[in-house]
DNA sequence: CGAAAGGCTCTTTTT
DNA sequence: GAGCCTTTCG
């Protein structure tokens, strides 16, 4: 196949540039996937170039494992040793090999978010420090943040600036060692240490740059100041390095990535070619006309010109809805609708919120009408309390040090040894500067507990010993049911709520476990482990099954749909209202909400309901600020109320209007009557040379802004009958 | 020691 | 509303 053949222009101008520094920059469905692939595959095919000295970052393991395939078609034969993963994975597996130089155990375990916490609250134990005063949480994204920018606990101590930061350093410090001891490393870890390596081992690192001579970074917009060094290291002998990105895609700010990365490669690299993808093969001209109605409201921003060849297709539909409840009944109707009239299918359908809370009054309405979704994120499977405690067993059998898991599972299931035991012990293991593990066995020889006691320490540590002899052994899969079986954790968790479903989670795990059963036991464990730790929700998402996806807006970047939903286009859900102070962040709001639409091919749908029963009590929400940048001429605007309420406002009684009711001191969500539009709610009250501008959703006519001392609003009680 | 109940807080996005 | 923490009781 001529790799070149399917490719306009620009593409071919990307894939065909294969020396010295490229960035790419590509508007949503330009085809940015496939050039990344194809000039992969031209570097393998064409150039003769040894796959083994191509790097190909991508943002998920989901990318990675399809480009994999793609090129697999591509060169009509395996890649074979290309490296090819995210940066975590492929720092990790550097790490693996080469961390023994910066002195981490070769076994290390790689922590998530709640070892990470669970670590987090015990430096701030071991520091005296209230845990009221410092929330765990806070500190967790100041420490992920300095590490996203490579400052070490010493470096972050010289620019301290306020009692909180000191407090910050202090942890930082102390959370390190810790991790240390555990033999453990967190996700921020893995890049930092991986420049750090490469920083102080300047051998290892000429071996990687000579290595890998062709460099590719996938999602640039959202790389952060540690992903940016790493990749410079790396293309210091060949500047063979290609970046492809789009600023208006940038999604991850809090997540530490940093946009300026574009401007840094332009500026360490001043002789890097420029290609810019702007033809959208993805969605119609409408869709990607509100695209740029909403994206160009932007400050920060370079303005680009994207084109697409494709019809100008349906115009976008807003739907406006009282509940979540009608919205997410909207959304399940219209899929039904479109599969039944139109040629589509469930899988081409995807539901889009800001926060996930958003999805549980979709599921519902899914679950009501039979129609089969998928819900991608929330909670999910490897981080399930039942799945990680039997990961806990596996990572202590691979490493008894990673104290962290062994004190998660020392006491499950129950097996006696309590909290003070627990805390007796941790602080021996402090005070002899050992793990916990060590410490048990130093314990049992001293006999320092009382009897009982004793015998479920050394219960336990049994257990804990003869996993480890057995899973020299044992494959993975036998193992796991050695865990299971020698603990009795079947029997456990069906004692408790919801005891079925979460077993099935243990079997769930269990068939994962048997995917690696032909590796070695060692190797099984170990690869096993570190792949757990690393996937991602989204990587599981196959596009085969035919149902519906719901979908948070970062998880959905990268993906396309034929029909895409946009569930609470409203101010305070998105833009988010933690968000409102500042401005940056308003942007990075509006990029989501461009990563949004432009997921979408042929139909678009931006909801937004007038009530919203967001963590536990309901608010009343305007319209999304976006949804103002739209031109009109692009959407239709549909209520749900017009036959909604005609129906339950019958038989309720009608309050008859006098001037002399005026309400005087509107508040949000108060119910209103106005002689001409009938009933409404308060949306918002907004103070205007002495007079008050009231905005009102009213139940037969919409939003309405009204002037305060005009409108002759008459305050009315609430009734049951109103859809709330 | 462990289960249960009550109180508290903080509500974003995730490799 | 949920998750986390503390308290209480058996």
């Amino acid at each position: 196949m001529d790799i070149l053949a399917t490719l306009n222009p620009a593409q071919r101008q990307a894939v065909e540039a294969i020396e010295g520094p490229v960035l790419i920059l590509a508007g949503p469905g330009s085809g940015k996937t496939r050039v990344i692939t194809h000039r992969v595959a031209y570097l393998i095919k064409v150039c003769g170039m040894n796959p083994g000295h191509i790097m190909a970052v991508t943002f998920t393991n989901k990318a990675a494992r399809e480009m994999r395939e793609r090129l697999d078609q591509l060169l009509g034969q395996e890649v074979g040793a290309l490296t090819l993963g995210t940066f975590h994975a492929i720092c990790a597996r550097i790490l693996r090999h080469e961390g023994k130089a910066i002195g981490l155990a070769p076994r290390f375990v790689i922590y998530d978010d709640e070892d990470q916490l669970n670590l987090i609250k015990q430096s701030l134990q071991e520091l005296n420090l209230d845990p009221k005063q410092y929330a765990h949480r806070a500190l967790q994204s100041a420490i992920s943040a300095a590490k996203s920018h490579l400052l070490s606990p010493e470096d972050y101590a010289q620019r301290i600036q306020s009692y909180f930061e000191e407090i910050v350093h202090r942890t930082y410090q102390r959370y390190q060692q810790l991790l240390g001891q555990n033999e453990a490393v967190d996700f921020d870890d893995l890049l930092m240490k991986t420049v750090q390596l490469f920083n102080s081992q300047s051998k290892i690192l000429s071996r990687y740059q000579s290595r890998y001579v062709h460099i590719l970074v996938d999602e640039f917009q959202d790389t952060n100041v540690a992903q940016y060094a790493l990749i410079k290291q790396l293309a210091g002998k060949y500047h063979n390095i290609c970046v492809v990105g789009d600023p208006d895609q940038s999604i991850y700010s809090w997540r530490s990535a940093d946009l300026r990365n574009i401007l840094s490669f332009e500026k360490d690299y001043p002789d890097a070619r420029l290609v810019l993808l702007e033809q959208n093969y993805r969605s119609t001209k409408t869709i990607l006309e509100v695209g740029s109605d909403v994206i160009s409201a932007n400050l920060q921003r370079k303005p680009k010109e994207l084109w697409t060849e494709n019809e100008a297709g349906s115009p976008v539909a807003i739907i406006e809805s009282y509940t979540e409840a009608e919205e997410a009944q909207y959304v399940v109707s219209e899929i039904e609708k479109l599969v039944s009239q139109e040629q589509i299918s469930l899988r081409d359908c995807a539901v889009m919120y800001r926060v996930n809370a958003q999805s549980r009054a979709l599921e519902e309405a899914f679950m009501r009408y039979g129609v089969p979704y998928k819900l991608i994120g929330g909670t999910r499977f490897y981080q399930r309390r039942e799945v990680k405690d039997i990961i806990a067993y596996l990572r202590v059998i691979h490493n008894p040090h990673d104290n962290v898991s062994l004190a998660r599972i020392i006491n499950i299931p129950g097996r006696g040894i309590g909290e003070r035991t627990t805390s007796q012990l941790q602080a021996r293991a402090r005070t002899d500067n050992a793990s916990l593990y060590n410490t048990l066995e130093q314990v049992l020889e001293e006999k320092i507990f009382t009897p009982r006691i004793i015998q479920a320490l050394a219960g336990f540590v049994t257990l804990i010993n003869g996993l480890i002899a057995n899973s020299h052994e044992l494959n993975l899969a036998e193992l796991l049911d050695e865990i299971l079986a020698g603990t009795g954790y079947r029997e456990y968790l069906l004692g408790k709520e919801n005891g079925e479903e979460r077993w099935e989670n243990i079997t769930e795990l269990r068939n994962a476990a048997r995917e690696h059963s032909e590796l070695n036991p060692e190797e099984a464990l170990a690869t096993f482990l570190e792949k757990v730790s690393l996937v991602a929700d989204i990587d599981n998402l196959d596009e085969k099954d035919d149902t519906v996806t719901l979908i948070t807006l970062h998880q959905a970047k990268g993906l396309e749909f034929l029909v895409v939903f946009i569930a609470g286009m409203e101010e305070g859900v998105l833009p988010h209202r933690k968000s409102f102070d500042d401005p940056s962040e308003i942007e990075e709001e509006r990029r989501l909400c461009y990563v949004g639409i432009t997921r979408a091919g042929k139909r678009l749908y931006l909801l937004r309901s007038f009530r919203r029963s967001l963590f536990g009590s309901g608010s009343a929400n305007p319209a999304s600020r976006f949804i103002q940048d739209i031109s009109p001429h692009l959407v239709t605007t549909k209520g749900l109320w017009d036959k909604v309420n005609i129906n339950s406002i019958a038989g309720v009684h009608t309050p008859s209007p006098t001037h002399s009711n005026d309400i005087s001191d509107p508040k949000v969500g108060d119910h209103v009557y106005h002689s001409k539009f009938g009933k409404g709610i308060v949306m918002s009250c907004l103070p205007d040379k002495g007079d008050q501008i009231v905005t009102v959703a009213f139940e037969e006519s919409g939003a309405k802004k009204l002037l305060l001392s005009l409108a002759h609003l008459e305050k009315i009680e609430k009734t049951t009958d109103f859809p709330l």
